[in-house]
RNA sequence: GGGGUUAUGGCACAGUUGGUUAGCGCGCAUCCUUGACAUGGAUGAGGUCGUAGGUUCGAAUCCUACUAACCCCA
């Protein structure tokens, strides 16, 4: 065999068998009713995207799922695919253009698209190939996107139903109005931020002459805007001026003053102005009191003919246009620092204009109830369980969703007008003429607005197979729907998950189930069981990662420097249940180091068989594995109990629980005592054939760990499995099976005896330590254990404990006489003593000594107060009083034991 | 203003149903290049568990209030 090099080299690796697995169709996925199946579906990221760790923390969860799974005997599916991202995708071009100085309203709707098109095929695909360096085990040949011709037509599909049903309606409402991108956006693609403006107090001048209102505004170039000044009806101080009219400043027409509950009379003066075209309140007091609602700014966000002398300015400039004018005009009571949250476009980054105009929206509340009910009643589960609070909290309080947005890339309404103005919903012209009454030739005009991209993602889980179109896979629909496992962002659990719920709970009825009934229950509705939601990514100071801070890694970087399988480890072991993760590049030294570890307990054991004579093929199961040493039996038994620890927190979503339950076993049981100790054995073994079956058992159990492991190090485990044996092509540890726990093979007596072993070594060491003997010299140790067990165990462990606490002359007996000068720790009953003639300081021993008889006491103390409570004796478990009672005989022994040793230093 | 989460050694985190000598990793200190691995090995120092009360024989673990930080919504 040839020789492996000292250290991992993740790039070779990676670069050697993703393609392998793919050009093997090792995750291509079938209906296969022989085995259940296990579904995931990527949440698709942006055609604009890039690789993002938040990405790779997403796919690493799903991958670790699918593998495990896979790898269990499940027909694991996991279909990738992007979204078309309306408004990031349309600015991106936008702005291509605009740099070759196109103006892409001048190239028309079609020739628009078209570039959108091409830009996509050329760009569309990148984050797609950047997730491949992660090494996901997902279904290419599975990968859809949002915009595709099937998908299109199922979004037709949804939007005809729900129209039909008296679900879609079209409204004016106040929106919140991007000026940049010039269409609106749903208050989840706005964010709001806190900010310093100035707030004014104007003055309102009665109509009769008699006196002035006050009223505060931080938008006075909104004046010409106003219809109303509104009081609260209980505010005694303005009961009197109901009714009466003021002068609007600088605008100079009249309002009346309304009682309106809305008015605060703590904010400000108490008295508002009411411009319903301009803010989501002021609408609702203008429809409750039927007021008209002009609206005095463009599109772009300037002001518009209506703002008289402002009219052409930008709604900024026009402000302090109007605050001079006011100013000038003596109009102004007094202005003062006003901080406010302000609401700003997600992708834009500008301030968002509250704006009046014609949408459409999907009325939510009859959707809502099921989906609700649906995760309330524990179909859907979600992990960590919190969310299902905030969860609640919003679908009881569902709001309408506009779906309509000003953009040309997109799904197109599938709204169609007739030249009367009569209009109907329809999957095709040909429907909308026929629903309308039309002729085929009847001129007809189709909604110049697209869908929301999330009107699109909704349809997801079952969209991915052709769902609403004629692409439609029943086979695969039935056996593949519901997915077993959703993992996302908490961020997009209004956005996505929630309406994913709405859309599997209403258009899945009726749908075939894998045995070609329909889907009625919402067990067979509902579009996914469990719902991961992944921790938020912030840098090593507990800043959110972002792209203006500068301070996200480029994952692809970090793969290069680490390898994929140390950003995939290092990230989900950093990641807490339910907390925010603080990702440090550095961190990556642990998935590093850690997938090194594994590398050189592969070439060691390789090593090993080679000088052995090798050949022998080791065990390809668990059962066959056949123990030679009672180390052997051990680290058996620490397998089973890592096995079945690894499936509860995998099971439960413990996710980096996983990772470290794996790094433990493998680096402290495995590397530091297990490999320690078969140096030991192998040293000692005179025997050819007993040397080969350790050998043999030893590769045989790696060969698991390795399967136990790949999960979440796929590449890595992959490259030392296949060097582990002669392997067929087409053979991977990504097929091979998921070793099986067993707990009958967990022994609680052998895992205490090598403990026994374990503290004694540690003890020698320590003392050695201590009393700074160097490493390379031999000392002599004596030990006494009096318990019969103990002293068989260590007569047994005699060669380990040679060799691992590097011993020349050891004496175990039952009464070993206590040599002269020595350091003493006692441990589990057993008196260690390691001979320092001439090495140790006597000063230095005794007041150790006494500081841990000190300790010991202390304990004692403790103890005895305890017991010598009889409300304790009384109240506690039974097994609570006893371990107390055994607890004080071992310190009271320990320190008889520590006092004869402080006497022998007098 | 409403909803949610967190507060344990320098940093980042574990501590299932209250009973452990309060753990782990990183960092730190000392020692070690014996052929798996210096991306390594051995040993050690360092917390009384945000604050104040309460329940209990017993609380980091349950309850109340407070403080601080963060997230979401308005």
């Amino acid at each position: 065999m040839a020789e492996l090099p000292k250290a991992y080299n993740p790039a070779e690796a990676q670069a050697r068998w993703y393609p392998y697995w793919y050009q093997h169709h090792l995750y291509d996925a079938e209906v296969n009713t022989e085995r259940p199946a296990f579904t995931v579906v990527i949440p698709p990221p942006n055609i604009t995207g890039m690789l993002t760790l938040g990405h790779v923390l997403n796919n690493t969860l799903q991958d670790i799922y699918v593998r495990w799974h896979r790898m269990r005997g499940y027909e694991a599916c996991w279909i990738p695919g992007t979204d078309h991202a309306g408004i990031a995708t349309q600015s991106r071009v936008v702005g291509a253009l605009a740099n070759d100085g196109i103006n892409f309203r001048d190239l028309g709707r079609e020739k628009f698209v078209e570039r959108v098109w091409e830009w996509r095929t050329e760009y569309g695909g990148i984050i797609l190939e950047q997730l491949r360096a992660l090494g996901v085990s997902v279904d290419w040949r599975r990968e859809r996107f949002t915009l595709d011709e099937g998908l299109s037509t199922a979004v037709k599909e949804v939007f005809v139903r729900l129209y039909d049903r008296g679900l879609i309606y079209r409204g004016k409402r106040i929106v919140n109005w991007s000026p940049k991108a010039q269409t609106t956006l749903s208050d989840e693609e706005v964010h709001h931020r806190e900010v310093t403006d100035r707030m004014y107090t104007l003055r309102y001048h009665l109509e009769d002459g008699s006196g002035t209102l006050l009223v505060s505004t931080a938008r006075p170039e909104t004046v010409f805007g106003d219809v109303a000044v509104a009081v609260n009806p209980n505010d005694e101080r303005y009961r009197a001026l109901l009714g009466m009219k003021v002068r609007v400043p600088l605008a100079g027409h009249l309002v009346t003053i309304i009682a309106d509950e809305y008015a605060d009379p703590e904010f400000g003066t108490g008295a508002v102005k009411i411009t319903p075209a301009h803010d989501p309140n002021d609408y609702e007091v203008g429809m409750r009191h039927n007021l008209p609602m002009p609206n005095t700014i463009n599109p772009d966000a300037t002001m518009n003919q209506l703002a008289g002398p402002l009219a052409g300015m930008d709604r900024f400039d026009a402000r302090k246009a109007a605050v001079e004018m006011l100013r000038a005009a003596d109009l102004i009571e007094r202005d003062e620092e006003y901080r406010h949250s302000v609401g700003f476009s997600e992708r834009g980054g500008e301030q968002i204009e509250p704006y009046l105009s014609d949408q459409w929206y999907v009325k939510m509340k009859p959707l809502a109830e099921p989906a609700l009910a649906a995760v309330m009643d524990g179909h859907i589960r979600f992990y960590p369980e919190h969310w299902l609070k905030t969860y609640e909290h919003w679908m009881a309080n569902i709001r309408d969703w506009p779906i309509s947005r000003q953009l040309w890339w997109g799904h197109r309404i599938p709204v169609y007008y007739a030249e009367d103005g009569r209009s109907t919903a329809a999957r095709s012209e040909a429907e909308a003429r026929e629903r309308l009454g039309l002729d085929a030739a009847a001129p007809i005009r189709q909604d110049e607005d697209v869908l929301d991209t999330w009107f699109s993602s909704w349809l997801w889980p079952f969209s991915v197979h052709g769902w609403g179109s004629d692409a439609k896979n029943d086979r695969d629909l039935g056996y593949f729907y519901p997915t077993d496992l959703l993992v996302t962002a908490p961020d997009i659990i209004f956005f996505w998950v929630a309406r994913m719920i709405m859309a599997g709970m209403e258009f899945m009825k009726g749908e075939p189930k894998a045995d070609g009934t329909p889907r009625r229950t919402v067990e067979d509705l509902i579009p996914f069981r469990d719902v991961y939601f992944t921790s938020l990514l912030r840098d090593a100071k507990g800043r959110k990662l972002s792209k203006s801070l500068g301070n996200s890694p480029n994952p692809l970087d970090v793969i290069r420097e680490y390898g994929a399988d140390a950003l995939r480890f290092t990230i989900v072991y950093l990641a807490p249940t339910g907390l925010d993760v603080r990702f440090d590049t550095e961190m990556c030294e642990v998935g590093r180091n850690f997938a090194n570890k594994i590398w050189n307990a592969g070439r060691f054991l390789m090593m090993k068989r080679d000088e052995a004579g090798g050949g022998a093929e080791h065990a390809a199961t668990v059962d066959e594995l056949a123990p030679v040493s009672e180390s052997d039996r051990w680290i058996l038994s620490r397998f089973h109990s890592t096995l079945a620890l690894v499936e509860n927190a995998l099971n439960g979503y413990r996710i980096n629980e996983y990772t470290k339950i794996l790094y433990d076993f493998v680096w402290r049981d495995f590397c530091d005592w297990y490999v320690e100790q078969m140096k030991a054995e192998i040293a000692s073994s005179t025997e050819a054939n007993e040397t080969l079956g350790m050998i043999r058992f030893a590769m045989g159990l790696f060969d698991q760990i390795l399967r136990m492991v790949h999960p979440v190090m796929p590449f890595v485990t992959e490259e030392i499995w296949q060097n582990l044996a002669s392997r067929k092509d087409g053979d991977s540890v990504s097929v091979a099976s998921f070793p099986a726990r067993d707990a009958s093979r967990t022994i609680e007596r052998i895992e205490q005896e090598f403990a026994l072993m374990q503290e004694c070594v540690e003890a020698i060491r320590r003392m050695r330590s201590e009393a700074s003997v160097p490493p390379s010299r031999g000392v002599v140790v004596t030990m006494n254990a009096v318990d019969g067990p103990a002293l068989d165990t260590l007569k047994r462990s005699a060669d380990l404990l040679r060799r691992l606490a590097r011993i020349e002359t050891l004496a175990i007996a039952a009464d070993a006489a206590k040599p002269g000068l020595s350091a003493t720790e006692v441990v589990r009953g057993v008196e260690v003593h390691v001979h320092l003639e001439g090495l140790i300081d006597v000063e230095k021993e005794r007041a150790k000594t006494e500081k841990e008889i000190a300790r010991l006491e202390a304990q004692v103390k403790a103890t005895q107060a305890k017991l010598s409570n009889e409300k304790f004796v009384a109240n506690a478990p039974a097994e609570v009083v006893e371990s107390e009672r055994t607890k004080l005989q071992s310190y009271t022994e320990t320190i008889d034991k520590l006092r004869d040793t402080l006497a022998s230093y007098a």
